[in-house]
DNA sequence: CAGATTCGAATTTTT
DNA sequence: TTCGAATCTG
């Protein structure tokens, strides 16, 4: 293996093969490049085995691209290893040995949507009212549980007061009704693997002797469930590599716990730890600006990233009137650029998807191709997931969460009434819909509907006869067909109704693909259902041009020549959300950090002084993050001082520049960052404006009270100084 | 039962 | 503002 281009740490990082590795790499700092070359050492140098390693990535996406590169660096093939996500891996082990724990082995996974209605059904059950509480919040507690290797049982037993109590009854009935169906959600995927290895030491024992040596990407993101997952698996050769940096944990929200990473070296003392602080990525000014920010966080390990490159051009400070006004500074700068560089070598990222559609209007006005990543996902399109449904029904007609989905879609005279007896006959004799409705001449369905209901099943049995014989994309053809889902659409002649046609015709580019690659058999489809289920949209960012557009999040682990960050306001970025709390305020500095890290050449930084949310107009001083960049590395208008400076482009002659001021009864205006005092509060500072007229608001930070939201017309303040 | 209308909530989300 | 879901009406 040639490592003459690698520098001393890379060298040691892949060179380091027996044993446990932390590598803690910085942004930009070549780790895929490491992790590659590594892999590629044990097959050939070391002449390890291809099945005996294992890499787990957190997206397709990263393991296939894993896969190219080292498939790139060695003359023999890559097959044999595994290199996959933590949830493919998962389902591969369960495939074939869930039948221990009592699941069918052509278990199925439910989504997102799925599980909202699996929690629907179990709110109305026990009658209580899903505003008072949210689905969102039950499937939060559920998978908080699950991450946690908490059972239902563990989870009613330990839960001290009223929510939790509630919740986790509902954990209970969820986990039955799941595995009723023979389903799994993405939790359980890990967490069933996990006590697969308990039950069964043989099992373990046999991938703990396939995976010799295991490799972990992005382990500052991994949970405890993962973590616990990866010990398991170590224990025995105790070769285990992570990669990851701290500094880049951006997804506690959903359960990552940087604890995995920061007690790595308690749970393996003889651990070897390399640090990969040499940055090849972004100019030295973007570098001196990301380090200079991430600083201010407390709960870090101290580490600063180098670079040879040079100073490079200074980062511009844009600030605009509105969002829309902030649209146009970010096209007319991409204008001046795009010379120097393509579209596809420029992003855009901003902290929500909201935000994105003041820059794709002007996008569309201004004829400059883009991509937005995110936002309305492709398979979660109605008609996708419809298409789906069926496919999972002709699967496996026990499904229930999937045959409610279709039951009456397209319409065919099958209400709620009928759905609701079927699933109460099925409730009390446990059995599940499908079989149900053979039985729905006897349980007090109309006629009319039985002889639709009957239809149905007999269409379905049909269908599943034909699915052993055909491809997915004929199955998918004769689904569309004979159910008239097609032709409904048709007849709709509607832009909504053309554009779903044409989702499901792109669907079949995807079926397509997968029929090349497959022989026809009885197992078609349960292949493809189950190689579905794990693919999401981020998979399918092909390159063919055009800036990108995308949330910070969705950027780690990407580059770009040209990067702008958008919406850089308090209550915007950091979000309204976290600014009182410290350990939250630090995760979202670190989503600065992974945002500004992705730029090599450009980078520009960008707030509005008013910005519509919500339907209503909103100011908010700028971001704390921006205040904590140097100013000698920015450039634009007065840099970061408070409340001031215009465009750094001089393309384009916004409007003058003015905060936003507003009046009250006495007639004093108010503007952001003015002092002012209130009679009973004492002095505060205005932090944000929000609304128009008579139901304008202030926020003010008070120094004794702290924060209120006062109504500007009728709050008893006035204005110092 | 199906379409129309009103109501209300609204970060981030690799699988 | 914009989305989905609950509620109302024919």
């Amino acid at each position: 293996m040639d490592l003459s281009l690698m520098n001393k740490e890379q060298k040691k990082a892949i060179q380091s093969t027996e044993g446990p590795l932390l590598i803690m790499a910085g942004a930009g700092s070549g780790k895929t490049r490491v992790l590659t070359h590594r892999v590629a050492y044990l097959l050939e140098d070391r002449g390890v085995p291809a099945r005996n390693i294992l890499a787990i990535t957190f997206t397709n996406k990263a393991a296939r691209e894993m896969r190219d590169r080292v498939s790139a660096l060695i003359t023999e093939g890559t097959q044999d290893m595994w290199i996959s996500t933590f949830h493919s891996m998962c389902v591969r082990i369960l495939r074939s040995n869930i039948n221990h724990l009592g699941y069918e082995n052509s278990f199925s996974i439910l989504d997102p949507t799925d599980q909202k209605s699996v929690v629907k059904d179990i709110l109305k059950r026990r009658n209580l009212d899903p505003k008072q509480h949210n689905p969102r919040n039950i499937i939060g507690f559920i998978s908080d549980k699950k991450n946690q290797l908490i059972r239902p049982e563990q989870s009613i037993a330990e839960a001290a007061a009223y929510p939790d109590t509630l919740y986790s009854e509902m954990y209970h009935d969820y986990q039955q009704i799941l595995y009723r169906n023979s389903a799994l959600d993405f939790d359980d995927l890990i967490m069933l693997t996990i006590e697969l290895f308990d039950k069964e030491p043989k099992v373990l024992e046999y991938y703990q002797n396939r995976f010799q040596y295991i490799h972990v990407d992005e382990y500052q993101d991994t949970n405890h469930a993962q973590y616990r997952l990866i010990t398991q698996l170590a224990e025995k050769y105790r070769n285990i590599c992570v990669v990851g940096d701290s500094d880049q944990s951006i997804y506690k929200f959903r359960g990552a716990d940087i604890s995995n990473i920061l007690n790595f070296e308690d749970d393996y003392p003889e651990a070897v730890v390399i640090k990969l602080e040499q940055n090849y990525r972004s100019s030295k000014n973007i570098l001196d600006a990301a380090n200079a920010v991430i600083e201010n966080n407390t709960e870090r390990k101290p580490k600063a990233l180098r670079t040879e490159r040079d100073g490079g051009p200074k980062l511009q400070n844009i600030v605009a009137d509105s969002e829309r006004g902030e649209a146009e500074e970010v096209v007319g700068n991409i204008l001046d650029l795009a010379d120097k560089y393509s579209h596809s070598e420029m992003a855009i990222l901003y902290r929500t998807n909201a935000q994105s559609r003041a820059i794709e209007d002007t996008f569309v006005k201004s004829n400059i191709p883009y991509k937005m990543v995110g936002g309305i996902k492709f398979y979660d399109r109605k008609e996708i997931k419809d298409l789906m449904s069926y496919l999972k029904v002709i699967l496996n007609p026990n499904d229930d969460i999937s045959f409610e989905r279709i039951i009456n879609t397209p319409k065919r005279g099958i209400g709620p009434k009928t759905v609701d007896k079927l699933k109460a006959h099925g409730q009390t004799t446990g059995i599940s819909i499908f079989e149900s409705i053979k039985e729905s001449d006897f349980i007090g369905i109309p006629k009319t509907a039985v002889v639709k209901l009957m239809g149905l099943v007999d269409l379905l049995e049909k269908l599943a006869q034909k699915s052993k014989f055909i491809t997915i994309t004929e199955l998918v053809d004769e689904v569309l067909e004979s159910t008239g889902y097609l032709e409904v659409l048709e007849s709709e002649k509607t832009i909504e109704a053309r554009s779903r046609i044409e989702n499901l015709e792109e669907f079949k580019t995807v079926t397509r693909e997968f029929d090349r690659d497959n022989e026809i058999s009885d197992e078609l489809l349960f292949t493809f259902l189950s190689d579905m289920a794990l693919v999401s949209d981020q998979d399918g960012i092909e390159d063919d041009g055009g800036v990108t557009m995308m949330t910070m999040h969705a950027s780690k682990g990407l580059e770009f020549k040209v990067v702008f960050v958008v919406g850089l306001e308090e209550g915007i970025f950091p979000s309204r959300r976290v600014i009182y709390d410290d350990k939250e305020l630090e995760e979202e500095r670190r989503l600065m950090y992974v945002a500004l890290t992705r730029a090599e050449d450009h980078l520009f930084l960008s707030r509005a002084n008013s910005r519509m949310i919500f339907g209503k107009t909103e100011s908010n001083m700028q971001s704390r993050f921006l205040s904590e960049i140097p100013e000698s590395l920015v450039e634009g208008g007065g840099a970061f001082a408070q409340g001031d400076a215009n465009t750094g482009s001089g393309l384009k002659k916004r409007t003058p520049k003015r905060s936003r001021i507003v009046t009250n009864n006495s007639g004093v205006s108010f503007a952001i960052g003015d002092k002012v005092e209130h009679k009973k509060f004492g002095e505060g500072i205005i932090s944000a404006i929000k609304g128009e007229g008579d139901s304008q608001e202030l926020d003010i930070i008070f120094n004794k009270v702290g924060i209120k939201r006062l109504l500007a017309n009728f709050a008893p303040i006035e204005k110092k100084e």
